[in-house]
DNA sequence: TCAAAAGTGTTCCTATTACACCCATGA
DNA sequence: TCATGGGTGTAATAGGAACACTTTTGA
């Protein structure tokens, strides 16, 4: 493997990403159990190449690791704390382990440039779970979807980048109608209802709540879904502006 | 001059701060008459320490220009697109102008640094603006407050920046209850209204907003202000947690 | 015909808006 | 005592929450 080419990204500058899915009434974060360490969970991230847009590169890593472009996506804050990563215990195990991992690729000047200093753009991606194929990143052991609320402590910063990605999308998911992003294309009332009350970790009359989302102007009401229990079948409905891309 | 020192700041990042001020019944934003080229003007900014956090460095620059610290200020976005910098009209401006200003200070080296492709954090602060000196930056040939109403056009992407800056003060006014850091220590509810009214630009019935603002028990009542006028002498109103810094 | 869950409707309560009224102030 | 603007109170309306009722489905 050839030497990583650090001179193409903008050093001292990267970003994280909170993945979120929903599925089986919770909402979901895809994280990535990292090569490096002992137990260490990361969130996905990546850094920002000179010749991309930061947004550019925010669809580029959710490409590389969700294979879904025409992601909704949205940066929530910057993490900008000079002693985030150094000074941090999980950087030495970084600056022993990534020269072991491949010392071609990560020669000592790599090794120095990946475990200085950063500063960290944060997203928040909403993906339909069903659609994803999880990738490994080049440092993933591999991806998994865990509930939020079975995250493990991971590395760095990242639980906290995590607990203010989830604030923002709890404070956009009904202003800005993005909710159905996390959802198939078609879907039941119910189904709406159940992920609000996953991602407000709340209940929700379902009388009151049917009546405030059709209220919005934002569904079109399908046809019935039979499901073969012995009950009235719900409607489908489907979310008017088909996707939603914020850029 | 001594060389400007590139090897201890960040590349490719910088901090640009709308500063909202309320004055005459209008909310200001202070912006810089730039020294370089004609007639432009900039929003008030700068590079980031690297042994600093980027709201150590917010507070600095802040610092700097207005003499003030313990400031209210919040970041709000990230300006991060490839060309918004490179490529645009008034960088040849910067890149001819800058060395000819100081030939020592601005060697071709930090020439090439200070007009490379840069990714913008966005702040916007909040100060009382009787208690503002502004104070010229190195590349300021005079800061003006002016009226939200009256910005002229800035350079490279900065009125984009300013109106997201605003945006975001629109959001987190009436939440977050930040307005009454742009007020005076003392101010009757005729001046939190009329802020309110300039930051909205609209207008509210006083009564309820009187009965708004008393509901949220944030403020406590002082001694009645007599102005000489010819009608009931109106309170006077302090709020409660004093100064409000939100980091 | 029955249980289960979907969908609709009704009532109640709170919050917001509009507007009327009273009060202090100094000429 | 009067005009002016500050402060308080009340009625009307809208929006949200709680809950009851009706409908559909398949056993």
């Amino acid at each position: 493997m050839k030497r990583f080419d650090i001179e193409n990204y903008i050093a001292q500058l990267s970003m994280d990403c909170v993945i979120f899915g929903y599925e089986e009434k919770t909402l979901k974060v895809l994280i990535s159990k990292f090569k490096f360490g002992e137990e260490s969970w990361v969130l996905p991230g990546g850094y920002i190449r000179k010749t991309e847009s930061i947004n550019g590169a925010a669809i580029r890593v959710l490409k590389e690791r969700t294979g879904l472009e025409n992601i909704y996506l949205e940066q929530f804050r910057v993490f900008g704390d000079d002693h985030r990563i150094v000074g941090h215990p999980f950087n030495a195990v970084m600056m022993d382990e990534l020269p072991k991992f491949d010392a071609e690729r990560f020669d000592p000047e790599v090794t120095a440039w990946m475990t200085g200093r950063f500063v960290c753009i944060g997203f928040y991606a909403l993906v339909d779970i069903q659609k994803v194929s999880p990738k490994n990143g080049e440092f993933d052991e591999r991806l998994e979807w865990r509930s939020i609320d079975d995250i493990p402590t991971m590395v760095y910063d990242h639980n906290e980048i995590l607990r203010n990605g989830l604030e923002s999308l709890r404070q956009n998911l009904d202003e800005k109608l993005i909710g159905f992003n996390l959802l198939p294309e078609t879907f039941t009332m119910k189904e709406v209802q159940e992920l609000y009350e996953a991602v407000y970790a709340k209940a929700f009359t379902a009388s009151n709540f049917q009546k405030k989302i059709l209220d919005l102007d934002v569904l079109e009401r399908l046809e019935k879904k039979f499901t073969g229990a012995q009950n009235k079948a719900p409607y489908l409905y489907r979310f008017k502006n088909s996707i939603q891309v914020n850029f």
